[in-house]
DNA sequence: TTGCTTTTCCCCTTTTCTTCGCCTATGCTT
DNA sequence: AAGCATAGGCGAAGAAAAGGGGAAAAGCAA
């Protein structure tokens, strides 16, 4: 589903636009930017780029045309800089000296994001604090709806309430969101009721 | 499967191309850059390429050529691939939505390294697990010979043990080496046998 | 209702991909 | 040496997608 040059074009510009001015723009104004005599043409242009999920709009609905995450996300991707490495010298353990070893030698960030679709939340809370995830904390999750028993996911759940919690079946349709804190409940929910919005890659925790 | 030269050159160009602008190369443009004379050539390398499952392409789709994970991942074994930043779109919290935050923010390797002189360890044991570095984290250490009192360090005592703990001065020209583990007891040595070898910039966990 | 906007229909040209036949090397197997 | 497979290459014809247009119908908000 790549993009076709004169697909960008539309696309970037519509990024620009709501970045310069809050809203979207029109098809008048679109056709404008572009050098085209039809709005017809960029109808054409907004129903592909929709088709392959750059965009998104409401019928009939003027200037509602929407860049997806996904856009945003794959112009940071691209943005091109030096790779970050540091070499991975060995295991540190109490009271052992350090063992080095030399297989693997360096990490690099791409050890831990390693997907195409990944975002980053920070943490608030304590809900995982028993999985040793703290507030604070920041998370990469890969963007994904589908979560087996024991992940640990983003939920939403009835649409209104963003968590973290790991994914659980259970009998009779019903989701078990179970915190890692034993001062909390868990939330079971019908399955119809809650929806994932993400998978935990990995936890990052800076100091000073 | 390996590739033969000539596709190599046909990929790393395709692969090269999306960077640069977003979308994908045509045949025409792919067969200037190698200098071919034909694009049934062209057509020939790239239905090679997606047979061994490097690149993928939609049937009569101009510029729908894409490079497959595979090659992605190839590439970042030889370390090629460009430091990733991955959005950070918010904070998560138990009860609540997730709140976006200015649409602009990512998080890069950068972040966590800084440019300083830093290397990486892998945890073993649960000597600070009430600081919530678990057996099996990576630790970011920076390579540095001096400590605060309270700082995590990774410490070398006596010439022979090195390990991960709290570092606070105490009267007497002592050092304690504090574990954040309930069941262990702090080390105290003379000011001289101990040396600090970095300092804990950031834990990194990863899933899966 | 009016004005701004989006959607749809039918038309067109250009760009791009696919396929076909044919060619030259190189290396491996009888 | 002959036969065969594979990588690499060329040119041209045909077909489909991308890109573009005008005009009119249809939605929506003031």
């Amino acid at each position: 589903m790549a993009l076709t040059p004169r697909q960008k074009q539309v696309l970037d510009f519509i990024a620009a636009y709501q970045v310069e001015n809050g809203y979207s723009p029109s098809y008048e104004e679109i056709a404008r930017a572009l050098d085209l005599a039809s709005i017809a043409t960029v109808h054409k242009h907004i129903s592909a780029l929709q088709k392959k999920n750059y965009l998104s709009r409401g019928h009939n609905q003027s200037r509602s045309v929407d860049v997806a995450p996904r856009y945003l996300q794959e112009q940071r991707r691209n943005r091109v800089q030096a790779s970050l490495e540091v070499p991975l010298v060995g295991t540190i353990a109490a009271g052992r000296p350090v063992e080095t070893f030399d297989e693997k030698a360096s990490v690099s960030f791409a050890d831990f994001v390693g997907h195409k679709d990944t975002y980053a939340l920070r943490v608030r809370g304590d809900s995982m604090i028993e999985d040793h995830i703290c507030e604070g904390d920041m998370i990469l999750v890969e963007n994904t709806n589908e979560a087996r028993d024991g992940d640990i996911v983003v939920a939403l759940v009835g649409g209104s309430e963003t968590t973290l919690k790991r994914f659980y079946h259970e009998p009779g349709n019903v989701i078990r969101l179970q915190p890692a804190n034993s001062t909390m409940s868990p939330i079971r929910v019908p399955a119809g009721e809650v929806s994932v919005q993400g998978r935990l890659l990995a936890v990052l925790r800076k100091y000073q």
